[in-house]
DNA sequence: CGGTATCCCTGAAGATACTG
DNA sequence: CAGTATCTTCAGGGATACCG
């Protein structure tokens, strides 16, 4: 999917990122990587997918700038994949994710991986803030319309 | 898609998010319905949807508890999709989601919508914290492995 | 090991017509 | 207006075989 309409010419920013990392795989690859996956064997192993499709989403992924194929650290023949900045910038929206999931998708007493501050193990967080650091939910948020420009 | 093999298993977390709105269209609706969106037109006409696709993707995130069908607030005879609570925790993905977007995914000059606290006007911003409130980035946090109490 | 090349198949999405 | 019912299409993905 996530071809039918492109929505490339949308205003709206969340959108657009649906656009390009909105489907199933990418944001799995990208989890692992953030997970310090860096083989294609890991990854496909990790992922159960197809070596195919696999390799094509990792194309898509250098494409769009997220990954980035790197020479074997260790010196070895084989490629590296990973996380450009633009890629490590999605960190949040792994998080939110994460965050989300833990939340709402275990049983109550069913086991899940956690993300904790690698340093002090203190979990780690997120929340939507103003800009003067004041929590925000979704009834005091509201989104401003752009005109378009272009358009008459 | 999202089906071949359902990740309900996986102990993380975000794989399971993955797994319940990780589709193309469903994140759209949802995103529309934090815009204010309620009725089926109002959704159709938004994301040019089919309209037997976007009645059963309304149904979908009925079952899973993201919307529910409620009467209209007017007394008209039609039905309004309001996001539950469950919904509504969706904010910070989607607040992550549109922040990377504006990031990397609009040309320096180009308009999008903006969201913003409704009462100030200030911008809305998420950042991943410790609990102590400490910024922290994808190199500063770890994935705590949980063993499967089930698995040998 | 790290892929590429094929073939096939399923199921998600589109179009359209119909109903209360 | 708010859907449901069908039919059809098509591309994403699985399996497999092959290659440097």
């Amino acid at each position: 999917m996530v071809k039918r309409r492109s929505l490339k010419g949308d205003y709206c920013p969340s959108a657009r990122s649906l656009d390009v990392i909105g489907d199933w795989w990418s944001l799995l690859i990208v989890r692992d990587a953030f997970d310090g996956l860096t083989r294609f064997s890991e990854f496909q192993k990790s992922l159960g997918i197809a070596k195919n499709i696999l390799s094509e989403r990792l194309r898509t992924l250098i494409a769009r700038g997220i990954l980035k194929a790197v020479p074997a650290a260790n010196g070895g023949a084989h490629q590296e994949y990973h996380l450009t900045e633009k890629g490590r910038d999605l960190f949040p929206v792994m998080v939110a994710l994460r965050q989300w999931g833990e939340q709402y998708l275990f049983e109550p007493g069913e086991k899940h991986s956690r993300l904790v501050d690698r340093d002090t193990g203190q979990a780690v967080r997120l929340d939507v803030r103003t800009e003067d650091g004041r929590l925000i939910g979704p009834d005091r948020a509201v989104i401003l319309k752009v005109a378009d420009p272009e358009q008459p």
